[in-house]
DNA sequence: CAGTGGTCTAGACCACATG
DNA sequence: ATGTGGTCTAGACCACTGG
């Protein structure tokens, strides 16, 4: 990926409205000079109303919001950064960590830190699946299946689609990016001898329904919806490129043919920052 | 509030189950001389491949789990604390952010650091609103109203409820709490020349759903629900007793009576590890 | 190998709440 | 006046990633 690099610059200022309650007004001033070295002029002072850390982070939000710092793109180290900022690299990181946590930054271990854009993704609850009705504010919605078998129910599977322990399920993990940014990652267990040509069907446009359609069944209705929160796991982190803990929703959710089988049961991991469920 | 404080003592061996990426296996190990004094003779290795801020982590989620640490209990001074524990103060408060964050401590500038209990409470819609239908599996829910007054609706208000602005509305703010716990704070907003006895309905038994009878609104019905995710803001931190910053869920909900006025506007705020939306 | 973020230390001053 | 949590500094070593 070509992030480009961010070495700093002329800065415009943007009213920062994300984060309630951190929402103080600047104190950090770019400087005014000639200078196109980045923050060296900046001023953040210790121990005023605001904490310094604060400031930064404040600082940054701008930054993001006003375009300046593109999503994908990567920060300088936190050593230099630390220096332009005039602060020390604790101080700095306190602000890293609570954008992290908020979902703007990401940082890989060994490469560096990255902005993350925050695109809001509304989900109406049309009766089917969440996220058929994603909507995406005009931007491009990308599916990517990471991978797709069959194999026996354990016992959750089981007793969420009503099978028998140890029936032969096909279980199917997707992410779902909205402007290259992966925002959704599901896992959707069907009963596999309800859905036989699941894998020939699906392998054409990826669409779940297309293979309910298939299969002969046109209509089905969702028997129940969890929404639910949590700190990303692992798995999910790495998934969503989120920082290890940070909060997501959780969504369970159960749908049903016309005949009372149960089809699908869906989990979605989603960044709790991008997601608005509306019914 | 008579917190009891905790000073140490034996420990029992207790699963940690929440936070999930988290969930590394115990290093530290208690002491197993006759000592009462607490935590001195706990071993926490530097660099091993768990941080020591994540062990003191698993740890003190363990303590809380096991019941040994209770909700509204106070902990030691974090000086004290991290001398007790072996190490710096900065890494113990590592941890205890990591605590305060999802909901299992909260602290109070000058005072102390306070056990969070995280009672679940299941949410089902039944068409009407949240907070009734909170179940609370066999704990004391209570309610307590903050403040009910008349005003003119603003912009906002006058939008959700399709008033003229400046319209009378009545505003109500209330806290929700299952064991002393706060989970759930909630501004409903009713327009006021629909409900002229508000106030001494309500007084009655605090129940939104009386007034409705008494102005002769049997039934009503959910208009819409909207459910996203923040961060909490000051005054909701300290409604929930949270730590600034903490995320929480955000409802937004509009009740429209049999005629089709809208009757009710209810925004609210959520633990967001204490909650389960089911529909 | 050099550069990155992740962790940890040993101090310090401040604002705040309580007695 | 004392003790608390909140903030900040100036270093350091580590594990990881990439060329």
């Amino acid at each position: 990926m070509p992030a480009a690099r961010w070495t700093g610059g002329p800065v415009r200022h943007v009213q920062a409205r994300r984060s309630e309650g951190v929402n103080k007004s600047f104190r950090a001033q770019p400087n005014r000079s000639g200078s196109m070295s980045g923050f060296d002029g900046l001023v953040f002072r210790p121990r005023s109303d605001t904490p310094i850390w604060q400031q930064i982070y404040d600082y940054l939000i701008a930054l993001i919001d006003s375009g300046y710092l593109q999503a994908g793109s990567q920060l300088p180290g936190e050593i230099h950064l630390a220096e332009k900022l005039g602060v020390t690299r604790i101080t700095l990181r306190r602000a890293l960590q609570q954008l992290q946590q908020e979902g703007h930054l990401t940082s890989r271990k060994g490469v560096g830190v990255f902005v993350r854009s925050l695109p809001l993704a509304l989900v109406v609850r049309d009766g089917s699946r969440f996220s058929e009705s994603l909507t995406a504010d005009g931007k491009s919605v990308a599916t990517q299946t990471l991978f797709l078998d069959r194999e026996p129910a354990d016992a959750d599977m089981a007793a969420q689609l009503r099978l028998p322990a140890g029936a032969p399920v096909i279980r199917l993990r997707r992410v779902r990016s909205a402007d290259g940014q992966p925002i959704y990652s599901s896992t959707k267990v069907f009963p596999a001898t309800l859905l036989p040509d699941f894998e020939v069907v699906y392998a054409r446009r990826q669409s779940v329904t297309d293979v309910f359609v298939a299969h002969g069944i046109q209509k089905y209705r969702r028997v129940e919806t969890r929404i639910s929160g949590g700190f990303a796991a692992a798995d999910e982190a790495q998934l969503l490129q989120l920082t290890l803990g940070t909060p997501v929703f959780r969504t369970s959710s159960i749908n049903e043919d016309a005949a009372g089988n149960r089809i699908e049961w869906a989990r979605g991991c989603w960044l709790l920052t991008s997601v608005d469920f509306i019914f």
